[in-house]
DNA sequence: TCCATTTGATCGACATTATCGTATAAAATA
DNA sequence: TATTTTATACGATAATGTCGATCAAATGGA
């Protein structure tokens, strides 16, 4: 394949960490995610997206230090990248104008 | 998997059968969508997925019959099903949702 | 010290989607 | 009925989606 752009999944997942902002990693992530989709996903589901996207330059991430719970390995926080933010922002342009050429009538059928 | 749910290119194809309403099968859909994402697809990308699309139940299709033109087979219509349109619905539910919680920051680093 | 417990990340595997290139079908017309 | 035109169907491969299982690191006690 040549396109190697957002999936379905990818998108929502690199939207929920910008939505976290400084607090985004794994489990945030996934706790986050569930809570907006609505179902219930695996962490490594979503480790695996993490690391696609970071790999397509649409996330950064770094380890943080030590915390003052219990205890636990470290963890890794994401940030969203200035070319992520860009790829987010152009799928939605395109989904908007699409919504936006909808015939009156289909609207009127879902109730928006 | 057990998810069987909408792919990112599947739901701008089935945006695209509603965007076109009546006249929407195969070549029809390949050029609106061309226009709208804006990079070429082949036909039978389109087509592959319009039969996935199908097969879920998001889109059904009649046979159209002789036309005045020049020849050819006859046209596939598409329609998107009630189904199709309460996925089309859920999917932007989820999404508007995350692009409201994303901090103003972020929105403004977007511009948009 | 060192081990059990806790919290997360990483690996490996497989199912589903995305995407093409090629082949095939059917209609009109010469 | 051969040819051209317009479209759909098929087969194959790469990318994404999704898990289950394993490994890693930090902390509090024994």
């Amino acid at each position: 394949m040549k396109r190697a752009f957002l999936g379905e999944f990818e998108e929502v997942v690199l939207l929920t960490v910008a939505v976290l902002d400084e607090e985004a990693y794994g489990v945030t992530i996934t706790q986050e995610l569930e809570q907006k989709i609505g179902r219930a996903v695996g962490f490594s589901t979503v480790h695996t997206t993490l690391q696609r996207l970071e790999e397509k330059g649409y996330l950064s991430s770094r380890m943080g230090g030590a915390t003052a719970e219990r205890g636990g390995r470290r963890k890794r926080f994401f940030m969203v990248t200035a070319t992520g933010r860009k790829a987010l922002h152009e799928v939605k342009l395109v989904r908007d104008e699409l919504w936006r050429a909808l015939p009156p009538q289909t609207l009127q059928l879902m109730g928006s």
